[in-house]
DNA sequence: GTCAAGATGTTATTTTTATAACGTCTGATC
DNA sequence: GATCAGACGTTATAAAAATAACATCTTGAC
């Protein structure tokens, strides 16, 4: 039996595959050139446009046509991909553990954060707690 | 400019590659047939193996004898990975809000959490007001 | 010592990925 | 209506990744 976790999602993509998923979930939705100008080693355009392609063929994203030129997004929306992506995190780098991950984000090395944000996530932290005790 | 940030560690990294060093940071180190028992489609164990000398000659992982077999372990430790691929994940899927990512963690979604962890969350929390604040 | 089990390495091959040249179409400009 | 820029699609090729057959080397059991 396996005692590891798999994320599901991302394992089948290859690299380049990867590289515009994820630039797609960052921008929401993109055209080629969009992506040409974020993707690493600036392949041609051509070849970015190629995979888009690929990847349509394969369900991973779509495209509208706007005027003249396509607009590509996810097929499966941000929101749905997020859970399983931290999730895949947390079991991989923090044993699963959603405090360990907690303790990264505001930890030593973890980017400082603002008074409100620090207050915000405190809020969430006390509902959360409220509710468990519910 | 570009406008997205990318990961540099996993970028570029082949699909197996990915799942075997997403697998040995999960288990912290593995044999070839320990992987090979935790890896998706089944490859044969002499396809591990040899993925294994190519991430070694790459520099992503390296191995210790014990007694007749090789254990492999990544060569950046989970420590080091942790803090960028949350950052990643982050950035791609939570506009880059460390409160966003915690509100998924303890969401409605997300798994129950016991007492006790969201206790231990509530002290981290506070601690890092405290610290925010001196 | 010899046989079998379980590791490893070498190497060849197949498959998938990645890349980009080249041609076509559309719209704006003059 | 000729021309140019910027999209797109088709298709071939090169490069990388994935797979596994086959040979070799312990180690332990009989």
């Amino acid at each position: 039996m396996k005692v590891t976790v798999t994320n599901a999602l991302h394992a089948g993509l290859s690299r380049r595959e990867r590289q515009i998923m994820d630039l797609l979930y960052q921008l929401g939705r993109a055209t080629a050139a969009d992506l040409l100008k974020e993707m690493p080693g600036d392949p041609s355009d051509s070849t970015v446009r190629t995979q888009l392609r690929v990847l349509e063929t394969k369900g991973h994203v779509r495209h509208e046509e706007e005027g003249t030129k396509y607009v590509y997004y996810p097929v499966v929306p941000r929101r749905v991909v997020r859970k399983s992506a931290l999730k895949h995190v947390m079991n991989t780098f923090f044993d699963g553990s959603a405090e360990k991950v907690v303790a990264a984000l505001l930890g030593p090395d973890g980017r400082r954060l603002s008074d409100e944000e620090l207050d915000r996530i405190a809020g969430i932290v006390a509902r959360a707690r409220a509710e468990e005790s519910k």
